[in-house]
DNA sequence: GTAATCACG
DNA sequence: ACGTACGTGATTACT
């Protein structure tokens, strides 16, 4: 046995190494104590982030409670991977710090299945993040074993992921090389991944007393896990991914991009990413730009240019001018940049040997609770095109299937302020918008009046002004000021609520808490953010208790993404009827009085076959059967579509 | 590392 | 006293 010391917030602890078939029976037996004693905390060591990568390797699985740590060699194969094992299914209780990593990692490489392992664990970091969701630069804690140990139990922590990079390059590798090569036994990566475990074990507890005293139910605890786990079955499933036609598809994208970035190079603009460049060029060519960024650089992001080339927002010729062909030319060089470097050339780096791309979800992302997916970002590709969903397909033998709530947000905010009207609009099944501007301008209110009403609701939602709101509808400020006061009128309470939710963030530390119990933290100069942040973070638990529904139903192996009002799902092609009209149904409840309604849509193999619709929202059969494998094989069901 | 830009809900 | 669009991830340029 390998064993080292180290102070731990004045206290010595101990991280044991074993090396014979005696140490791994010494640790079978403090496992088999410390189990009896509490909860066990785990953490693995790898050869990266990339679980999924053809060449990855398990390296070391790590035990512990406050005191001591067992760092199991998993490499060395043999008696190490039984003993690392037994453990793993002999303790009932296991503290992880992230445990959606561990769980898919063990997964994956160690054939422990997260279905046995997820109910066990307890994850520290949901704890904290429920506690403060905020990294540091953004004045929190911070969500990381580092800034939360040295916050909680430990000013000293060392930042053991930190520290190694340094470590790595002291043996020749890099930050990106060292996790798979650094010698199984060296000291520092001993001992760092004991201490890990160490400091999990020590957060647990005081975060479990800190949740207590801010009042956090267990309930939402729980909660969290239950959509942590279902969100690491769909991380595990992946999405199939077109690999033909994302190669074809990044080759197209680079040809786009090199033949505009060509003519933007004619008007001396060298790299058409470079505002400054481009700025300058097209102010040498007579153009007049008065638009100017935070740091005072003139703009020329998307909303500058388009008029510039005579392009409205959906790039269609508006015969105003004569287009800039630089500005021209810089729109659609940088589009094409960025749709074949964020995803479609994403997509290749990121699939695994069978094809899938594996997405990161994270289940508490921000501040508000919402989830991000990273790696690649699934709820940020293009909409407004077809051609990169494309690339990502159904299941063998299953379409895909997607279901959205209905103005999800306006109905949270009317749910939670109880804004009656508004309340007894929804439940009549009205246009909400259209009930508005009924409200606003009277029975004769024109399709501009909705439009703007349409406007302030988002502006409600979001905390806007009237200038923005302006801006957005392209209304006259005085009407839109003379509108947001008739609106208030109309709905006083979400004023009401707004009042109120401020007054009780300033008396509980400019903190909001939401329906669910969640902690919203406000930014002190930015207090009017607080009606966007209770209907965004109730928003997000209306689809974490939709998801809860799909499991219930047996949903959980089709689905494949939460899209923050969306669920999308891969689902047999024969019964894709039945199960749209499944997802509805966990995607309809009530909300305080508010009905929560949702839609599915039924489409092809691949999922930009939901998106071969004309500006008008219809389907276009033909790109359908040219686009889509399982409308070509099904025609009929494509002519249907458009109908 | 910061700024700017662009993609989404 | 007044008014403030919210939340993300990813890439590129530039210091």
């Amino acid at each position: 046995m390998k064993t080292y010391f180290h102070d731990v917030a004045g206290e010595y602890v101990r991280i044991n190494i074993p090396e014979t078939d005696n140490d791994l029976r010494e640790f079978m037996q403090w496992a088999r104590t410390a189990a009896h004693r509490g909860p066990i905390a785990l953490d693995t060591e790898t050869t990266g982030l990339d679980i999924y990568s053809a060449t990855y390797r398990l390296r070391t699985v790590q035990f512990g409670d406050e005191r001591t740590a067992w760092v199991i060699h998993w490499e060395r194969g043999g008696r190490f991977i039984e003993a690392a094992l037994f453990v793993l299914r002999m303790a009932p209780r296991f503290l992880i710090h992230n445990a959606p990593f561990d769980w898919l990692v063990l997964d994956e490489h160690a054939e422990f299945a997260l279905e046995i392992l997820a109910p066990k664990t307890v994850d520290t970091k949901i704890k904290a993040t429920l506690i403060d969701p905020r990294e540091p630069h953004k004045g929190g804690i911070g969500t990381g074993l580092k800034p939360l140990s040295a916050h909680y139990t430990d000013p000293s922590a060392p930042d053991t992921a930190g520290d190694l990079t340094e470590v790595f390059n002291g043996l020749g590798f890099t930050k990106a090389t060292g996790w798979a090569n650094i010698p199984l036994d060296h000291p520092t990566y001993n001992l760092y991944a004991g201490l890990d475990v160490i400091y999990t074990a020590r957060l647990d507890p005081i975060l479990t007393r800190e949740l207590a005293r801010l009042g956090v139910r267990q309930a939402l605890v729980d909660y969290e896990h239950e959509i942590a786990r279902m969100c690491s079955v769909m991380m595990r499933a992946g999405i199939v991914l077109d690999s033909e036609y994302a190669s074809t598809l990044s080759v197209t994208l680079h040809e786009e991009e090199a033949k505009y970035s060509v003519v933007a190079a004619r008007y001396g603009v060298e790299s058409v990413n470079s505002g400054a460049q481009v700025s300058e060029a097209l102010l040498a060519m007579g153009e007049e730009l008065t638009q100017r960024t935070d740091a005072g650089a003139l703009k020329v992001d998307k909303a500058v240019l388009l008029p510039l080339a005579d392009l409205d927002r959906d790039w269609v010729r508006i015969g105003a001018r004569d287009p800039n062909p630089l500005a021209d030319a810089v729109l659609r060089a940088k589009r094409a940049g960025k749709w074949v470097t964020a995803y479609a050339d994403t997509f290749i780096t990121n699939m695994d040997a069978n094809g899938r791309v594996h997405p990161n979800i994270q289940t508490l992302a921000a501040r508000t609770g919402r989830m991000s997916i990273t790696k690649p970002a699934l709820q940020t590709l293009p909409s407004s095109d077809f051609m990169i969903r494309r690339a990502l397909l159904a299941d063998p033998g299953h379409v895909m299937v997607s279901t959205d709530f209905a103005a999800v947000e306006m109905r949270v905010l009317a749910a939670l302020a109880n804004v009656k009207r508004m309340k007894q609009a929804i439940n009549a099944g009205e246009d909400l918008h259209d009930f508005t501007a009924r409200l606003v301008f009277g029975p004769n209110f024109t399709k501009a009046h909705r439009k703007l009403c349409k406007g302030i609701g988002f502006g409600k939602v979001y905390g806007g002004g009237a200038e923005t709101i302006a801006r957005q509808t392209g209304a006259p400020i005085a009407q839109v000021r003379s509108a947001i006061a008739a609106y208030d009128r109309a709905y006083p309470e979400i004023v009401r609520a707004s009042k109120k939710w401020q007054r009780e963030a300033r008396a509980t530390g400019l903190v909001t808490v939401s329906a669910t119990g969640r902690r919203l933290p406000l930014d002190r100069d930015r207090m009017y953010a607080v009606v966007n942040y209770q209907s965004q973070s109730a928003a997000r638990d209306v689809l974490g208790q939709a998801m809860l529904n799909m499991e219930e139903a047996g949903l959980l192996d089709y689905m494949k993404l939460p899209i923050h009002d969306e669920v999308l799902a891969s689902v047999p092609a024969k019964e894709a009827q039945d199960f749209a009209r499944e997802f509805e149904r966990c995607m309809s409840f009530d909300l305080f009085g508010v009905p929560i309604a949702s839609e599915a849509e039924v489409g092809g193999r691949s999922w930009g076959s939901l998106y071969m619709k004309d500006a008008k929202g219809k389907y276009l059969p033909e790109l359908l059967i040219a686009q889509d494998e399982w409308y070509a094989e099904n025609p009929q069901a494509a002519y249907a579509k458009a109908a």
